[in-house]
DNA sequence: TTGAAAAATTGACCGCGGTCAATAATAAAT
DNA sequence: ATTTATTATTGACCGCGGTCAATTTTTCAA
């Protein structure tokens, strides 16, 4: 029988936690560095890793909990009527995922729960995100002729594409919104009253 | 007035790629190493980097050159009748891009022209990709309710789409291909002759 | 042919993520 | 209180990508 949770384990662990969020919020997540984390946390480069698997399961934490908490506010919303009530609905869960270049990258390289390990925070949020959208799409004024679960499948997969694009350097003619928007009204709405 | 490339340089810029192709056939893209392909080319470390901006660069050009040709195989087709001819046409580019996760890792992280750099060649055979798809998908059968660009936007989506699923743990329950099927019929066709 | 500018190559060196045998701290058993 | 088993922490060390001042090779003009 395996024995409790030290104090001092938790403590630590805190104390990384802590020191990561000071560093990223002073110089962003791709500078973050497993040595100033220590160092400012003060303990030994080896605890980190005792407490982590790597640098980027302490990332996917932090990251995976404002997705989250973005997900908790959607699902709380009413019935979205239209494609710009989606829009407004998903722009903050976006705007998480654009902070930076590095998240969005580091999103995408854990959105699939990378070799055979357990599945990841960021995994996690996903999968969520595909329930969440389907039942809040179900209740919207939206094409019936698909499954709930490939309409939202599709909702992300355009989600993650207007973002990419808003990283590129080409495609710089129409902003994300509008972008989305189209895909959205082409998605949800075929042959509807959008243009 | 810049003088004119050496011989020397484009027999050692070869020299390096053949190693690394070596390299890559003999142990995949994510186990390839600098210090190894050097080692083979018979260079010093310092010469890879005075070749190529970074390790990814190399790769870049390898993978990018890959999707081209199976670009240049789409771009010769005769006009696609239906879903499932696309999906025939488009299989063997997923098959290029699920060699590795790694590899599709890394051709999401510079599908965008990271940064401010120029377009490296995964970026440009993402803007090929949209043109090629968007002049092959008007030639067929497909709802004309929405412009040729933003349907072959749609489809790039879903192609990242079911292939980030691919490597997913979860979502085993349909093959990548009926994925893609389920997609691009609602996509394509809404309110078709589909199910 | 020679001298000098430009280009290519070299390899010691650095930064940083990650490992692991040794050690210290803690909890349970006597 | 003392021993014993478990768990947590440590820091020297490694692998590997990438840098850069020094050196060699090539080109071209005089």
């Amino acid at each position: 029988m395996a024995r409790a949770v030290q104090k001092r384990t938790l403590e630590t662990r805190a104390r990384l936690i802590a020191a990561a969020q000071e560093v990223i919020a002073e110089a962003g997540y791709e500078a973050m560095r497993v040595e100033e984390v220590v160092l400012r946390a003060g303990v030994a480069k080896g605890t980190f890793f005792a407490h982590f698997r790597d640098k980027e399961a302490l990332l996917e934490l932090l990251i995976g909990a404002r997705i989250d908490s973005e997900l908790d506010r959607i699902e709380a919303l009413p019935a979205p009527a239209d494609v710009p009530a989606i829009i407004g609905a998903l722009m903050p869960l976006v705007a998480v995922m654009i902070t930076e270049r590095y998240v969005f990258d580091l999103i995408l390289r854990h959105s699939g729960a990378a070799g055979k390990a357990e599945i990841g925070p960021i995994a996690q949020t996903f999968a969520r995100t595909d329930q969440v959208l389907g039942m809040w799409l179900a209740l919207g004024p939206f094409r019936k002729d698909v499954t709930p679960a490939l309409l939202s499948s599709g909702v992300q997969a355009f989600l993650i594409h207007v973002i990419a694009l808003h990283f590129c350097a080409l495609h710089q003619k129409q902003t994300l919104q509008e972008m989305l928007a189209d895909l959205l009204q082409a998605w949800l709405l075929p042959g509807g009253t959008g243009a």
